[in-house]
DNA sequence: GTCTATAGCCTGATAGAC
DNA sequence: GTCTATCAGGCTATAGAC
């Protein structure tokens, strides 16, 4: 009853630990600046017993990569098409905002692929990416065609979302040189929140 | 008289050529994911002949950056204190942007370099980079007690202007992957044109 | 100045004992 | 399941001929 292929409460434990650890350097050095000495010294395991987990460095980032894309897309998914326009892409905005403070790691090592030409989920981007966006892309352009918010291109609006607040991860190092001691996080939120709401609101009509 | 250290047409014309290759090479793959050999066969060189004119791997890397740093500034350098505010943010706008279509390369070897905690350049954002963001911080901080652009934090609107330009560079695959045959590059000035507008231009008063 | 050949190191992955 | 030991390949950099 106990010897099937069932997985091991310390299986499960040493699987979580080595992705944490795997997410850890694969976001801070790149695919190939990480080392499999290096990801299995940071998840407190030896590197065959790492290897014994996940066959292949490789594996390790698939598994990362797969995890990371429906967390990532989750805000934008929750855009809801019959709420209102302005409360929905702010509320959208913050939500992105708040994971580039609470997952910075996650955000890297998404712009890590993506610099480099995104070799491992360009199929992703071209099939559930680019689907989901075109999905949202339509609800906000019948927002701007009723007059919902001021005009503008559905696609790039999104882009500029994405930038705005993912540099707030990925640049994280840069915005700390530039403030000095003021955390970049204390007034981003009410700065993309003034620079949105500025942005989307049409012009009284009068 | 020509037995002097005077750097020959060819010393000259190799240097080049290796320093764009790497441009190529480094931007594309990262420091560590980039090779000696790979970066040579882009310049037409052999390895040990590349390793004639620089010392090692991060001599060549390093002298990049270097030349980079000057040339990335430049755009906000020229903002005039004593021209009209929002034309001049405007016009940086502007010519960031241009910099991304025109040197996306540059753009990702310098994206490389911070997400990775910019262990070679670090040093120089504190230092340079920081003292120009402030010199401009405070400019923008002054149309706005002017009340000739509409308030907002001086230092996060830099960073927005650096994250919108650059994403175009940094993003492309991305962006080229939701956008399917539209060229990210045809609609980006408009938009960005129109979001500072509306970001900077203060409510009409009356 | 440019090449071939190679030294020496690092790294991903495996063998095999326990 | 976990370890020590090690292989095999790729990499940076150098030696030395031309």
């Amino acid at each position: 009853m106990d010897t099937g292929p069932a997985p091991t409460r310390i299986q499960a434990r040493n699987r979580a630990a080595i992705l944490e650890a795997a997410l850890d350097v694969f976001s801070a050095q790149g695919f190939r600046g990480a080392t499999v000495d290096g990801i299995a010294a940071a998840a407190g395991l030896s590197k065959p017993n790492l290897l014994y987990y996940f066959p292949s460095k490789e594996a390790i980032h698939d598994a990362l990569l797969a995890g990371l894309l429906d967390l990532w897309l989750a805000p934008l998914r929750a855009l809801d098409p019959h709420g209102d326009p302005l409360e929905e892409l702010l509320a959208y905005v913050h939500r992105k905002l708040e994971m580039s403070r609470e997952l910075p790691r996650e955000s890297r090592l998404f712009a890590n692929e993506i610099l480099q030409g995104a070799p491992r989920i360009g199929q992703a981007l071209e099939g559930e990416l680019k689907a989901l966006v075109d999905e949202k892309a339509a609800v906000i352009a019948g927002w701007v065609a009723q007059g919902r918010i001021a005009p503008l291109h559905p696609r790039h609006l999104i882009f500029s979302i994405w930038s705005l607040t993912q540099h707030y991860a990925d640049f994280d190092v840069q915005n700390r040189a530039v403030l000095g001691d003021e955390d970049p996080f204390t007034h981003a939120p009410a700065f993309v929140d003034t620079l949105f709401r500025r942005l989307l609101t049409p012009p009284a009509t009068g």
